[in-house]
DNA sequence: TTGGTTATCGCAAATCCATGCAATAACGGT
DNA sequence: ACCGTTATTGCATGGATTTGCGATAACCAA
């Protein structure tokens, strides 16, 4: 298992109860090497739990996001996501054409971000920002 | 009226038919300063065009929105949109706490696009991204 | 002006995600 | 180990947006 357990300790330590379901969500996302959509957690989620709602599913990936555990990508209309690995932060460019995913370094956004704080003290949501746009192979063929 | 007339002309050249639902849904855009949600445009169509349905007002509004005639703005879990200015272009922030909206000079993310078309060759959607995140109020509130 | 082609519409249904509420279960205190 | 508090769940429902399909209406050519 990667190192997940910490979120395990920072959800008790902020109050928030641990469920079988929440360590179901979050063995799965953290077992996933990539992004994964939340239909596809909830498959798998009740393969361990067959009685669980789509609606905890979706609570409890929206909660993981608010806390820093698992990062949001938009992919077409679907939301999917990633365990946070904060030695390998990475963002997402997406194709709006053929949904292909590219992950880019965190750098290229950083002097952006910081002239948001510093101008505007608007402090954006670096994690969970999805870059759309059209991928170079979409690009030549339109 | 403003200059969307140009872009009636657009569509018919580009294939497209003008209908009246389009024209009053240009018009709507069109004569509002800011953007404006969806469910609005529905509304405000209706008067013209009692008959219209929700679903033509969304086709149009993303058909508008890939000709490049509108701007797409994500405002908490709607879709806003207004009419594109090319000489008056901006980007916005949205607070995703208190739906504040703050727009921005796409200079801020010149550099950024030029970077990901140099080195990825993808092309940024930058007319309609949205950056989310925390505005300065709601930042000192947490 | 009329007629044929086909893009577009209205309608209905589907998809994805969020939310209100009563029942349940986690967890700290005893 | 039990109990009480209350966060969390399941269920049902709702909101926003998309999509399939047959009927309609734009538009071009004759």
């Amino acid at each position: 298992m990667s190192g997940h357990e910490s979120a395990v300790a920072r959800l008790r330590s902020e109050g928030y109860r641990m469920t079988p379901q929440r360590l179901s969500v979050l063995d799965i996302v953290a077992g996933r090497p990539g992004h994964i959509g939340a239909d596809e957690v909830w498959n798998l989620t009740k393969e361990q739990h067959p009685y669980v709602d789509l609606a905890t599913i979706y609570r409890t990936l929206q909660l993981l996001k608010r806390l820093g555990v698992v990062t949001e990508v938009v992919i077409g209309n679907k939301l999917h996501f990633e365990l946070a690995d904060h030695h390998n932060r990475h963002n997402h460019m997406v194709c709006s054409e053929c949904d292909a995913v590219q992950t880019l370094s965190p750098a290229y956004l950083a002097e952006f971000s910081q002239r948001l704080e510093q101008e505007f003290g608007f402090t954006p949501d670096l994690d969970n920002i999805t870059i759309g746009g059209l991928c170079s192979i979409c690009q030549s063929q339109s």
